[in-house]
DNA sequence: GTCTATAACGAGATAGAC
DNA sequence: GTCTATCTCGTTATAGAC
């Protein structure tokens, strides 16, 4: 709570963001959110390219660091996949993308740093999807056919694609729908 | 090749818009490449938001008008399906985004009228979708479990994030293989 | 590290001549 | 239907005082 500035304009910025995308934002939107000048702004963070990729580098640390949570936490792979399926349902519960979804539709306008964190994002996601799906194969917990890494690229892009086309109905119903019929998708019978 | 001057500007639009964005465009971009005024365009087009209204109907009966298409060429579910993907890998091929799936990121920055419009053009692909799922289900040709309403709305979904995804990587492949693989998933064995 | 003021530019849109 | 010229506003970014 008590954080410092840095961190409250990056928490604004990325609310915005991921609600209403990185060229339908300014400066002097954080500016009136948190309180403060634009120049303020500025200040901690020079330009506005600075400003996303240090939001694309934030976001993707604490993603990874929750998917490598989930991992602590529990053993069961079908687990796991449903963990990584709550990650969506939360981000549709306050009605915003997926960060790093909503700024690879406008990956053409953005800086390089920014297009090339963002591509890191989606990698490590289809690197720890892949990991668990062959485990959970092995173990007999999930079940599917054909490479492990295109299922794992399939389940991204799904989960993209369901956050993008729910959001635009304002439906977390949608979104949980969707995530369970994924999930159960590769449930082994 | 002859066409008049507002479905040049439409064209012109559309290709930048499903590139960059809604929110990343504007009428020197497109005075720029028609090769007319700024002042020319607003004559056709008086508003943003009025130019962005007939891109999304537009489009959208174009779309629907091109799965009506596949329902009289071809009788086989599967392939009706097939040619579905086909759409999006299309689509991919320019290296752009379905116009709507744009858009539906940029959703809560557009005018109502626009909102609604791109509403329903995906709840045309869910109709037309279920529609072909049902029967591909009653004479055999496609298999799945569960509502086909909900594998409906996870097909959209799916290719639209499929769509998301790729075009950040400029990856025609990965929208092929993707594409492959969710037809696939559905063929009856 | 914060502010006010302002520069420099591009946006959407309009006026009015041709 | 097209143009040039212009208006108004919002944008990113900087200068310089406190």
């Amino acid at each position: 709570m008590a954080q410092n500035k840095q961190e409250q304009i990056l928490d604004v910025a990325e609310t915005i963001v991921r609600s209403r995308g990185f060229n339908a934002f300014s400066y002097a939107d954080i500016a009136a959110e948190v309180g403060a000048s634009k120049a303020s702004v500025h200040h901690h963070f020079a330009t506005k390219s600075d400003l996303g990729l240090k939001l694309v580098i934030r976001f993707t640390d604490n993603v990874l660091q929750a998917m490598g949570q989930i991992n602590e936490l529990h053993t069961s792979n079908l687990i796991k996949l449903r963990e990584y399926a709550r990650m969506y349902e939360g981000a549709m519960e306050d009605n915003q993308m997926c960060l790093c979804g909503m700024l690879a539709a406008e990956h053409e306008t953005l800086s390089e740093d920014m297009q090339t964190a963002i591509i890191s994002f989606f990698d490590g996601h289809e690197i720890w999807l892949e990991q668990v799906l062959l485990a959970g194969k092995e173990n007999g917990e999930l079940a599917f056919e054909g490479d492990a890494k295109v299922h794992a690229q399939a389940i991204v892009s799904s989960f993209q694609g369901a956050l993008l086309v729910a959001k635009s109905r304002r439906s977390i119903q949608r979104m949980s729908v969707f995530a369970s019929h994924l999930v159960d998708s590769y449930r082994a019978r």
